[in-house]
DNA sequence: CCGATTGAGTTGTATATACAACACACTGAA
DNA sequence: TTCAGTGTGTTGTATATACAACTCAATCGG
């Protein structure tokens, strides 16, 4: 006899999308840390690092509209960055806002842990799949894009 | 004229999964922190509520193999839900492992806010579009199962 | 010129997460 | 029987994350 009931604790665990993106995110990340961990850098700060680099010498809250992160979060990861000599950051015109740049050991990082980068990179996606992957780059890029207006 | 230089930076900011996981998780969790922070529970409990009360009465290193959870990750989390008094601790017959269970405080609070999140679940799955919960659904049951062995 | 507003960043506090090291209890082999 | 190994859970420490409340500077309306 098959039951035919479905309890509100299994629907929520067996469909909550949050806990799904959750589980990703733990699962992916653990990949990275592993990789990177030899390098002295942590998945976030890897992904702040790269974004501050490939976006010049964006204001800390640039960073925070691409990567939809709390500013807060971001003021302290920025923090450890700087004691570590990755990032700098350069007194702009305006009183209230800086501008961040990597330091050149900052860009030297980047350079060395991309072998490691690229490994990990790889493993996550015969971990998702390549259609996982995909999907993940694709929507994630629709929610950083959502910071133009 | 089009640059065909792409740094290393920049490569590692468009394309890192990692980043893109974590990114999708945010987004989606804030929805249901959103959604769920009126009734006092987090994203992260509801969803070991859900897995305990489902799991019957698991030790807790079944639901952090299910969960993709770190033993003491979990550990903390239990502690906190203990003292809120939706879990208790069954005493099992082995000494060192014991059993978990839904208080009927926990399982109120799980019909309680099923309302809640069914909401956050529908702006969810716009906000992930159709194909990208279902890609995140599919994905995500592939990494739960991997506790299997 | 002044006060209200707004935007940027920091700080206090709490939760979520993981790794390393530990304590404990069972299990099994010598 | 004893002791090494193993599985289970906790604790110390650090990072990641967010919300609320704050400071400070610029701007804008009057």
């Amino acid at each position: 006899m098959t039951s035919k009931t479905t309890t509100t604790a299994q629907r929520i665990a067996c469909e909550c999308l949050a806990g799904r993106a959750r589980l990703i995110s733990r699962a992916v990340s653990s990949i990275y840390e592993d990789a990177l961990r030899p390098h002295g850098i942590t998945t976030a700060q890897m992904g702040i690092l790269a974004a501050v680099t490939a976006l010049g010498q964006p204001r800390s809250s640039d960073v925070a509209k691409t990567l939809c992160l709390e500013k807060s979060t971001l003021s302290r990861n920025l923090d450890r960055m700087i004691d570590h000599g990755w990032l700098a950051i350069v007194s702009g015109d305006d009183g209230r806002s800086q501008r961040l740049r990597a330091t050149s050991k900052g860009a030297r990082l980047v350079e060395k842990v991309a072998p490691a980068w690229q490994t990990a990179q790889r493993k996550a996606r015969t971990l998702l799949g390549e259609k996982g992957a995909a999907t993940l780059q694709r929507v994630g890029d629709k929610l950083m894009a959502g910071g133009s207006p």
